[in-house]
RNA sequence: GGCGAGUUCGUCUAGGGGUUAGGACGUCUCUCUUUCACGGAGAAAACACGGGUUCGAUUCCCGUACUCGCUACCA
């Protein structure tokens, strides 16, 4: 027997993400789960993860595991979920599936809902003909159920015999013909409906499976749900909701909702897609994804070296902000300033530069031993036999100068090889003059002993004031026979972390090809 | 089409009956500096429109426009 009591849970907040496993999980289903773990955490609620798998032609493969790694690399842990279990289990609606048809059939026998018979094709006359007559509803409904095939139309006894004979059947919820439906959302206010608009909508699939609407609700009221907090195109179902609560006896229990503004592409008009990301070249994925069926691969935001807790603090500020100015929020912050009151009403567009900027602050924070520690996440362009002290001091360097890890491929990659001094770059210089101080430089660095960045700086310094040389004309000579590049680091900073003998070795490389090179700017 | 929701700088937003309408990203200028970046200083940049209510509306109310969502045996 089905059980028809909900769990037996201490009051508090009990809040869930609800994805379906339909493909990878995308930035705005991210940010639902997140604005859910905050009020679950800023309560000291629950924040439940429950796998809504009911359809079963668009479930994908590695989706679920996907959405699971997703929250655990932004750090959002749910107290209980499919893989963990928990008081009010399973949590994976294929799991649960003999819930469903009791509670359908509960709807049936208090008269909120009935079998229908109708096939795919009548249901297309039925709109087709209501189109024609310019009926603004097209819809299974109060004014046009009486001539469909159901449990309302036929007799007690045809009903039984098509479900016995294995006709197929789903069953409807009897949505009443005249009320006003009103509930309130945390977010938005009243919101009222009149029934009128709503169809008999389909609670349960003649796959025998149910649909969200019925899951949800049946789910949400046995794993004793208090807030609803969902994504914005669920607003318009809602009252269908309201309405099964109450069918059911459950309105006294019946959560709260709250209807999060959706995340909108960053030009043009619309909800914000896969599309757009390969479009404009950025990742609407936490991670990367590989579609099974067209092996296609999907850039994630971890392998575009975002760091989680930027992105989770760039997606909390896209529809939420508190009183005040600050923009950068500790997991802690969020929790503690988090409210349903301060998320906004209306869509926002996805600013990736803003996503780079959020990046680089928390990078730039960061010890070089921590990102040391996230490039080693990047084995494509992880450095190969080099000694962790140096790769730390490197990552001091790049973290200034570099929004994302994945920039650190080509930062890096001087420190590790010798570089080869692009030719045209060579010819910017003077090289008459690069021959001259060249030379007397590298004694001047053969004689000190003291590689460190404040004694270098010295050096050069004394080095320039000596013999009558202006900064522009030797630093960034110097830093192109260092590391190649016209700009970059500081050259005492570069000097000192590639360290006295490498130094050495890389400015006499520097001054063959100082030598070799034409240089059409001769003595100006 | 119908229904629902929304509308503050280019973007994310704070604010709220009387404000020089604040911050951040981006852009630009200056500064620091050997370059880039960082840091510092500054500039340009917004209350969709029309009616009310009010001494006064960007804020409250009503329309209009536009945008988004829903309108499946998908979630």
């Amino acid at each position: 027997m089905v059980a028809t009591f909900v769990c037996a849970m201490e009051s508090g907040v009990r809040v869930r993400f609800a994805p379906s496993p339909t493909g990878p999980l995308h930035i705005g289903g991210l940010r639902t789960a997140l604005y859910n773990f905050l009020f679950a955490r800023k309560h000291n609620g629950a924040f439940l993860l429950r796998i809504e798998d009911t359809d079963r032609n668009r479930l994908v493969p590695g989706a679920e595991q996907y959405i699971l790694d997703s929250l655990r690399w932004c750090q959002l842990h749910y107290d209980e979920g499919p893989d963990i279990g928990g008081p009010c289990g399973p949590y994976r609606q294929s799991e649960r599936l003999h819930l469903y048809r009791h509670y359908a059939q509960l709807l049936v026998e208090r008269g909120h809902a009935y079998y229908a018979f109708d096939t795919a094709e009548q249901l297309e006359a039925l709109r087709r003909e209501l189109s024609q007559q310019g009926s603004d509803l097209q819809q299974y409904d109060a004014t046009t159920r009486n001539r469909m095939i159901n449990s309302l139309t036929l007799s007690a006894d045809e009903v039984q015999q098509r479900i016995a004979s294995g006709q197929p059947y789903v069953i409807r919820a009897l949505i009443p013909q005249d009320e006003e439906i009103q509930f309130v959302d945390r977010i938005r206010g009243t919101i009222s409906v009149h029934s009128r608009q709503l169809d008999d909508k389909v609670l349960f699939k003649s796959d025998g499976w149910p649909t969200y609407h019925l899951a949800n609700v049946v789910d949400d009221h046995l794993m004793n749900i208090t807030h609803v907090i969902r994504g914005e195109e669920w607003l318009s179902s809602t009252p269908l909701h309201v309405l099964l609560y109450r069918f059911f006896g459950w309105e006294s229990q019946m959560p709260q909702f709250a209807h999060l503004p959706l995340l909108l592409k960053p030009e043009g008009t619309g909800k914000l897609s896969k599309r757009d990301g390969d479009r404009l070249g950025f990742p609407v994925f936490p991670l990367a994804w590989t579609d099974p069926e067209t092996g296609q691969t999907s850039p994630g935001y971890r392998e575009r070296g975002f760091l989680p807790e930027a992105v989770i603090n760039f997606l909390a500020l896209l529809g939420w902000h508190p009183s005040g100015n600050q923009e950068l929020f500790e997991l802690y912050e969020l929790i503690h300033d988090f409210s349903l009151e301060h998320i906004h009403k209306s869509g926002a567009r996805f600013d990736f530069e803003k996503a780079r900027w959020f990046n680089h602050e928390y990078l730039k924070r960061l010890p070089g031993e921590e990102v040391a520690r996230l490039w080693q996440q990047f084995p494509e362009f992880y450095p190969q036999g080099v000694s962790w002290d140096y790769l730390v001091q490197v990552c001091d360097l790049l973290k200034q100068r570099c929004s994302l890890l994945e920039e650190f491929r080509d930062a890096g990659r001087p420190f590790f090889e010798r570089p080869v001094l692009p030719k045209e770059w060579v010819q910017q210089h003077d090289k008459g003059q690069v021959n001259l101080w060249l030379p007397e430089l590298l004694q001047a660095l053969d004689r000190q002993s003291d590689f460190s960045k404040t004694k270098l700086e010295e050096l050069l310094k004394n080095f320039l004031a000596q013999h009558g040389l202006k900064a522009g004309a030797v630093l960034p000579a110097l830093r192109l026979a260092l590391l190649g590049v016209n700009q970059g680091p500081s050259v005492a900073d570069i000097m000192a972390v590639l360290g006295k003998e490498e130094v050495s070795q890389r400015l006499q490389a520097a001054l063959h090809v100082f030598t070799s090179i034409d240089n059409p700017k001769v003595n100006t």
